[in-house]
DNA sequence: CCCTTTCTGTGTATAAATTACATAGAAATA
DNA sequence: TATTTCTATGTAATTTATACACAGAAAGGG
């Protein structure tokens, strides 16, 4: 006979505990691809494995609060805009114990956080989107999950974070779209649209370096 | 010192461990009006409040088989489809005890499930999107983004689930939407756009008792 | 039974948004 | 300085969304 009833709702004092995780996908622009910040794992299960960043929720901090901590320690990010994507709660996705996870996302700037250089062993490394692994856990499926919330915020609302650095042209900006949404967009259309929104202010100055002398924008 | 480093991603055997609660917005339709299902708490915290139905998730049950046990237990609504909202996880949201959250939606037949007539004081009860009291926990605000959720996926999508019967005119699913979106639709558009979208046939039956004699329709 | 009321069902003209597309000028490179 | 490669820009065509009016069907009342 199951706890729960009529009389018994929400929880009681002696109710299932198990442990939350949280799970990061940190996102940067870099190259001119999607890129994913990895990590490497050294411990079983999945050990010598690629996961997402994570960790444990602990006591006394909120999920966001959990992640902040998380990446803070792996990566030096901080303060950044999270969105949750969403929770996950088969029973065999830890092979060990039972672990309930709850993702986000948050798109940094990769110039930001110089994890890459740490030559091609390290355990914490940007990977283009199209060339991730098997990762381990169900963490290809989060991943998936989170890179689809992100197009469909993207074609909604044509935000994106601080993935590009502060100043920088519309053809990077498009090609930047490009790459997320997986299609190709029309020069014209879409400077027309994205400067039609009003949320990027242009600064009288040229990227230099690059033929044709492009105008440089910052975001309002 | 954290737990949590590089070389400790994802969880640890002892980590911490805390409560996972389900709770439900179980959304109906009625009298012409979008309704939500409540439950009455008999017991602190909370007592006599009014929350969303939800119980803790179990031992070897997934999140979405939480949500069945109880709606089950509460209602005898069974097999159906729930959508996941979002993940809640403020620590003084539970007065007593830490609990985490996730929150998800459903759409019923209020027909099939027929928890209305039990009087006005009963521990479960249908009220209408406008007049919900103040609940318990922080269930108000689960139940305004469950809200906004079902609009942008009606918006998005023009589904419906289950909250008419399985015969219906076309201005009743107009009324359906009208109310959902807190807008006035037009009449011709709206059948013009939701008959191209070809998920309704009709049935060349004339709904009795109503003047006009309108056809009715039902999900392909 | 008929008149009135209230609902259903339908098409078109207009406006708005999206798409397709080509050329002249600026900066870099050889 | 000639060539290459990029930037910047407007308009026509198409598609999509919006606004809107009248004739027919069923119900209700006298």
């Amino acid at each position: 006979m199951s706890k729960i009833g009529p009389l018994d709702t929400a929880v009681s004092l002696d109710s299932y505990e198990c442990t939350i995780a949280v799970e990061c996908c940190v996102f940067g622009f870099q190259d001119n691809v999607l890129k994913i910040l990895l990590v490497k794992r050294s411990i079983e299960p999945f050990k010598d494995y690629w996961v997402l960043p994570g960790g444990a929720m602990n006591e006394g901090k909120t999920l966001p609060e959990s992640i902040e901590e998380v990446l803070s320690n792996l990566t030096g990010i901080r303060k950044i805009a999270l969105e949750q994507v969403a929770c996950y709660s088969n029973v065999e996705r830890h092979p060990i114990k039972r672990v309930v996870s709850v993702s986000y996302y948050a798109l940094v700037k990769p110039e930001d956080y110089p994890v890459i250089p740490k030559n091609y062993i390290s355990d914490i490394m940007w990977f283009e989107i199209g060339d991730v692994p098997e990762l381990g856990f169900d963490h290809n499926r989060l991943l998936t999950d989170s890179l689809s919330k992100l197009r469909d915020n993207l074609r909604q609302n044509l935000v994106f974070g601080e993935l590009l650095p502060d100043l920088f042209t519309l053809k990077e900006l498009q090609e930047l779209y490009e790459n997320i949404l997986g299609e190709r967009l029309d020069r014209r259309n879409f400077r027309k649209k994205i400067l039609q929104m009003g949320l990027l202010v242009p600064t009288n100055e040229k990227k230099a370096g690059v033929k044709g002398g492009p105008e440089l924008y910052k975001k309002k």
